[in-house]
RNA sequence: GCCGCUGUAGUCUAGCGGUCUAGGAUGGGGGCCUGUCGAGCCCCUGACCCGGGUUCAAAUCCCGGCCGCGGCGCCA
């Protein structure tokens, strides 16, 4: 190893003691007989300072912002260093020379535009604002793996390049597959429904892709997706479970993240537990009683769900048994009500993070609402086939990571939380 | 895809018919400075998206294109 210790492992209990660190230079002050030097590395910054006379300082000279550098010095308390404390170079040598100027200012003195960002997205995810983006995405992606794998959950990974559309609508990006057609998934749909029925409880983070035509600050082309299905659960109970997961982000992230958080000068909302359910139905009354011209049937849409949002005067909370013609043919119609099904929507404000229901675990039921949505049952049989040989009841949901870290971070766009977005004019970097 | 707004040095921004030889900040180069922490001070460097038009005169007004942003649509 080049280094001893991590920035942030740099502290009073050290003193006297010799280390080795290695980091990007942050910033450079140069005074003339002394120089400091704040390095970061993965864990944060810490101050190095260099004395005039020494052998590092005719290297330090040649040094530029954003540099890579390894020093071995004295760690020594001063109340006059940024965290009380700092290191005193003995040596420094120059692990990568940083060309100058940067095409982006890591140490945010001058803010950039996102697009600039995006475009020098290597050196914007160096700036502390990211790093803390990436260590709470981190947070929740772990928060949501433990929650589940202490459920009896399985991970699982289901095909990214499918034989066809799964689940029609959306549309799908072809490839050519040794010579035949195929297309990147939309969403592990299909298939993690077949492995619920062979293993029970599963979920997938992974990647999908939509070639929409989308272009809004929740849209990407590629989006990570936390996918869970479960035999022998319904609507009611994957709610249930989605509370508990969503509570274990939350917690996880606050647990894990504080100086993240304090870095994004972003507070996590105070959400009600358990989380308020609303119905379609009601959600439509709401609507008309605010003024707004919709019927039961009709989507909501964005402008429509801040209206809601904002009648409801809640952050979080459930829509529940949406109108079956408004959701895909795998979703189970209500019992006492056909043109109702078994599902919901989680909304943030007034963006949809996740979406899930009941499905059908009937062949025949399958096939009739594949038809009444014009989509031809044998062209579905890959999927249907396994319906004959003893598919229990499940439930499931898909949740989108991009936009459940826009609550998690306070950000706005999703392109800003991914780290490498792909949208309809961006596929570099 | 539609509507609206925008495009000035590496980055962020001021200017919105002549006062622009385009101002500031940050960065970069050079100099001074041994406790900086958005270090400070001095000198220097670097820009009007592209193409047409209007006008005596265009960064500034008009048209087209491209790019970006916001909203919507598409999408779940």
């Amino acid at each position: 190893m080049l280094k001893t210790h991590r920035a942030r492992e740099v502290d009073e209990s050290l003193e006297a003691k010799e280390v080795f660190l290695a980091g990007w230079v942050h910033t450079l002050r140069d005074l003339g007989g002394k120089k400091f030097i704040v390095l970061r590395d993965g864990t944060g910054l810490v101050q190095l300072v260099v004395e005039k006379g020494s052998k590092a300082f005719d290297v330090a000279q040649e040094l530029t912002q954003e540099s890579v550098v390894r020093a071995k010095g004295l760690v020594r308390t001063d109340k006059r260093a940024p965290r009380g404390v700092e290191v005193k170079v003995e040596e420094i040598n120059i692990l990568s020379r940083a060309k100058t100027p940067l095409p982006l200012d890591v140490s945010d003195k001058v803010s950039a535009d996102l697009d600039t960002r995006l475009r020098e997205r290597v050196l914007d995810l160096r700036r502390l604002e990211m790093q803390a983006v990436m260590r709470i995405q981190s947070a929740a992606v772990r928060a949501f793996r433990e929650k589940l794998y202490s459920k009896g959950f399985l991970e699982v990974f289901t095909p990214k390049i499918i034989a066809s559309a799964t689940e029609g609508g959306a549309a799908l990006f072809p490839v050519i597959y040794f010579g035949k057609e195929a297309f990147l998934a939309q969403s592990p749909q299909l298939y993690k429904e077949l492995l619920a029925g062979s293993i029970e409880r599963v979920f997938e983070v992974a990647p999908a892709w939509r070639a929409e035509e989308s272009d809004t600050p929740f849209h990407l082309s590629e989006f990570v997706s936390m996918d869970v299905e479960a035999a022998f659960f319904d609507y009611n109970d994957i709610m249930d479970l989605l509370e508990d997961l969503i509570k274990g982000m939350i917690d996880g992230v606050q647990r894990e993240c504080s100086d993240c958080l304090k870095e994004l000068n972003y507070e996590l909302p105070k959400f009600e537990f358990p989380i308020p359910k609303i119905t379609y139905k009601d959600s439509i009354e709401i609507l008309k009683k605010e003024g707004v011209d919709v019927k039961f049937g009709d989507d909501i849409s964005t402008p429509l769900l801040r209206v809601l949002n904002k009648a409801l005067g809640k952050d979080l909370y459930f829509i529940t048994d949406w109108p079956s013609s408004a959701r895909p043919f795998y979703t189970k119609a209500k019992g006492d009500d056909p043109s109702l099904s078994e599902s919901f929507d989680l909304i943030f404000r007034s963006l949809e993070i996740v979406s899930g229901s009941t499905r059908n675990s009937s062949r025949d039921v399958l096939e009739e609402s594949l038809k009444q949505r014009g989509l031809n049952p044998s062209s579905f049989e890959f999927f249907l086939r396994w319906f004959d040989y003893g598919m229990p009841p499940h439930a499931g949901f898909g949740m989108g990571l991009s936009r459940v870290m826009l609550m998690l971070t306070g950000l706005s766009s999703v392109k800003d939380v991914v780290a490498f977005p792909r949208d309809k004019k961006r596929l570099t970097p």
